[in-house]
DNA sequence: CGGCATCCATTTTGATACTG
DNA sequence: CAGTATCAAAATGGATGCCG
């Protein structure tokens, strides 16, 4: 039931442990947060009950994810990162990137879409050297979900829930959200259309688009 | 026979393409220069020959590698990536990064090793930092295999192959050069030893515990 | 050598029903 | 809600045979 490449290479023994279907979208839900069971299962369809304990499990094993509960009042069950899994961030940003310059087309028909994967497309498209001596809080609500970014002279941190003091906030829906995302439309553009809002710092929203860039897009096969 | 993750997502997009079984491990061989099927089949044990048919169509339809033939004399059929395919380079470091500070305890009794692993795993170790202002090339001669490691000022070109005006050679067996790349032993070690030879710039042969470091290792977990 | 095709045993998965 | 248990469908692997 344990089926390794034996290899004696370090690519060959990563992927033996998070290279099969499943694990490093698991892993990609778990980098924006601690997440619930169920939570997990809704995010990523197609994905059952079985195998994602099993997905779980072995998570646990190898000390990459572990399962906690959520601080009161909330007080459930939830499965978050250890440090070792959260240096696994450069393997899904790296996915990500090549993804975004590659693969991004239109949505298709049946594909679903969570802002919360945005999150992580924000540190993926995050310019450092754009942002050396920017400091700056942007909340994202998105129909009900919201998400902030904390930007401090280069360095960026990206996660579920609101700011806690956020210099400029953009509301939005979800369609929309998804079409600024993914570079079919362009958050100035949507406040022209009344499909999103912004309240806050002006100067500091016309920052956006300097310190996140989305990567030339270089082909669409399908 | 195409079962997709159905989300709107550059990580599960690309996961969609590149994220079967296999599929990695052939990119990465791929990412030291074209290979042959045979050759490729060799360094991929168990992989059998349909699966490595239908993977390399996936990528040839992906444009991420292409069927070519190698150059005079040899003028044998070979794979080799894309420019897309070698922007896959990012994903394959960032996994074995991972494996390297997390995994590489000892090798296991049935597990094989090829030194070209270890070509990826000097580009994963390379700390351009250290290299600025530095110019060398390096060839590195393991039983009949050779590749080279050329460094030009924090840029680092490592290849399968002789090197053309090597500064420093560095001579010696699989079983050494695997111990040397994983940290079990290191190159003055195996030089006293005399497991290994080197002959050259002597300055130069230093410079290469400092310009290549491992990660530390964080645990050993099975 | 460089593949493609076929057959078959074994794993992995996906869907669904079920329990504390 | 958080999982277990079950079963059918699909993917994989291994061996082998064939052909240019």
């Amino acid at each position: 039931v344990d089926r390794s490449y034996g290899q004696y290479c370090a690519t060959a023994r990563t992927l033996d442990i998070i290279g099969e279907r499943w694990t490093l979208l698991l892993i990609r839900e778990l980098l924006t947060g601690p997440r619930r069971f169920k939570d997990l299962l809704s995010n990523l369809p197609g994905l059952s009950t079985g195998l994602l304990t099993a997905r779980l499990k072995r998570l646990e094993h190898y000390d990459i994810a572990r399962k906690t509960l959520l601080p009161p009042p909330a007080s459930t069950p939830a499965y978050a990162l250890t440090p070792a899994g959260k240096e696994l961030e450069p393997v899904v940003l790296a996915l990500a990137t090549w993804g975004m310059k590659h693969l991004m087309d239109a949505p298709g028909d049946d594909e679903v879409f969570e802002p919360s994967w945005a999150v992580l497309g924000m540190r993926a498209c995050f310019d450092a050297q754009a942002a050396t001596g920017v400091r700056a809080s942007y909340e994202f609500r998105v129909d009900d979900d919201r998400f902030h970014a904390d930007i401090d002279d280069g360095t960026i941190n990206v996660a579920a829930g609101p700011a806690h003091q956020p210099d400029a906030v953009i509301s939005t829906d979800r369609v929309t959200f998804r079409d600024i995302a993914s570079g079919h439309t362009t958050l100035p553009d949507a406040l022209r259309a009344n499909t999103a809002t912004a309240t806050g710092d002006r100067a500091l929203l016309r920052e956006l688009a300097r310190l996140f860039r989305l990567p030339d897009r270089a082909r669409a096969s399908s």
